[in-house]
RNA sequence: GGAGGGGUUCCCGAGUGGCCAAAGGGAACAGACUGUAAAUCUGUCGGCGUAUGCCUUCGGUGGUUCAAAUCCACCCCCCUCCA
């Protein structure tokens, strides 16, 4: 049988590929979108919802749930998955982003980052030691190691010396949670921002200490998408091609699309989930932002290609109703949608690669889903 | 009948001589959202073919003034208290 942490690869197409990584609570069919469910909730939905819409794996983060209700109550309580009830396999992210997202109170240095609670303003520390610690008492199926965040635009000198420090606290995450301990698996995270050659060095000293799987950090951090995609195109080849390599916060459709056609076997993003929260839904027809006053007396269902409880039941009318007048259902609805939108999605990619055929897949949906040029690109050119 | 308070742009509600097309909120309309401090944030929101511009608007009418939503007179509504 599988053992946890083994990675088979499937059938491939160019670069995309399909495979399955075995974990502790389930094998993960490859390529996957993991839901983000930060506080141990998948805001809205409830796990049986999940598992009905063939949601795989989904993340928690080490940083909120470490501070709040904290990560030895969990424990105590029989772990994530128990106290959340959701037996699939559990990703949890480090905490590394919100070191990044949160950069008011902290402070980084080799030992770690210190930093102050959004919540209470409480000090703490955050070494790549105790993050594992905290992971472990989560029990996570797939853990990730501490790592900077680097920001967009940071030059040069920071993003070297950042990566340094990167590769350092991820050795220390190894050597504190040795291959197979547990059944949970480590994952290393590459940075080196938007410099090819960093990214390289920093994949190298990552993949040289050896992890169960390799995530690409640092990415969809205010960059444009030419400059994402260089960076995407040139790394994801320098990760081993017999472990799961991870696109960290992404992302938008087409940018799913351009990370599996990489070689990319898994992804996370808030996207679906936030924006189905603010009223912007992902069909088969394209983008639809449901408060639109076009949807008003729409008896159609928001997508007639869709097999969601939302489709299956309502109207926009409806669901556009539920959306201004600001009902708890809303969220449910549009969440459920959003997800299992991207949920499909991925398994018709998946099929796509095994049929040879994901370019035309490809480019079907990006049809559907045009790059949306920013303001300030616009104004740019 | 007497005393007092009030009528402001779709709604609520600031504004009591010029810096007022008029704060703020809501509604409405549109947009954003990429390892979730996000059920959040941004823009528009009297009219005029992009306007340091013009026109219309603050219960009604008439006046004072270089200038009025703001001051005066009368009128029309609404609310509270006393008879």
């Amino acid at each position: 049988m599988h053992t946890p942490g083994t990675f088979l690869p499937g059938p491939g197409d160019g670069r995309a590929r399909t495979g399955t990584l075995a974990t502790a609570h389930g094998i993960i069919e490859t390529p996957v979108f993991m839901p983000v469910g930060t506080q141990g909730t998948v805001k809205s939905l409830a796990p049986t919802d999940l598992t009905d819409m063939g949601a795989q794996i989904i993340l928690g983060n080490t940083y909120h749930l470490y501070l709040r209700p904290g990560d030895e109550l969990v424990a105590r309580l029989g772990g994530l998955h128990r106290f959340m009830a959701w037996d699939g396999p559990i990703l949890t992210d480090s905490g590394g982003f919100q070191v990044f997202s949160l950069a008011g109170l902290r402070h980084i240095e080799e030992e770690g980052v210190t930093f102050a609670s959004h919540i209470d303003g409480s000090r703490h520390l955050f070494s790549p030691e105790k993050v594992v610690a905290i992971q472990q008492n989560l029990g996570s199926d797939i853990m990730m190691v501490l790592d900077e965040c680097v920001p967009y635009g940071a030059d040069r000198a920071y993003t070297e010396k950042s990566l340094g420090l990167t590769s350092r606290w991820a050795k220390r995450c190894r050597d504190v949670h040795p291959a197979g301990h547990n059944g949970q698996l480590l994952f290393g995270i590459v940075q080196g921002g938007f410099y090819p050659d960093l990214r390289a060095r920093s994949a190298a000293e990552i993949v040289e200490i050896g992890f169960d799987g390799y995530a690409l950090g640092g990415l969809s951090v205010g960059e444009s998408r030419p400059e994402m995609y260089d960076i995407l195109e040139a790394t994801a080849p320098l990760l081993p091609a017999d472990h799961p390599r991870y696109l960290m916060g992404v992302g938008a459709v087409r940018d799913l699309l351009a990370g599996m056609a990489a070689g990319i076997d898994m992804f996370d993003c808030v996207l679906p989930t936030r924006n189905a929260r603010n009223g912007t839904l992902f069909t088969s027809l394209g983008k639809v932002n449901i408060k639109r006053n076009e949807y008003r007396e729409d008896p159609s269902p928001l997508d007639p290609d869709c097999p969601c409880y939302a489709c299956r039941t309502f109207s926009k009318a409806y669901l556009r109703h539920l959306y201004i007048a600001r009902e708890l259902l809303a969220y449910r609805l549009n969440t459920l949608h959003n997800l299992t939108f991207f949920l499909r999605m991925m398994e018709g990619a998946r099929q796509a690669i095994r049929q040879g055929r994901f370019a035309a897949f490809r480019a079907a949906l990006e049809d559907l889903y045009p790059a949306t040029e920013s303001p300030e690109d616009a104004e740019a050119q």
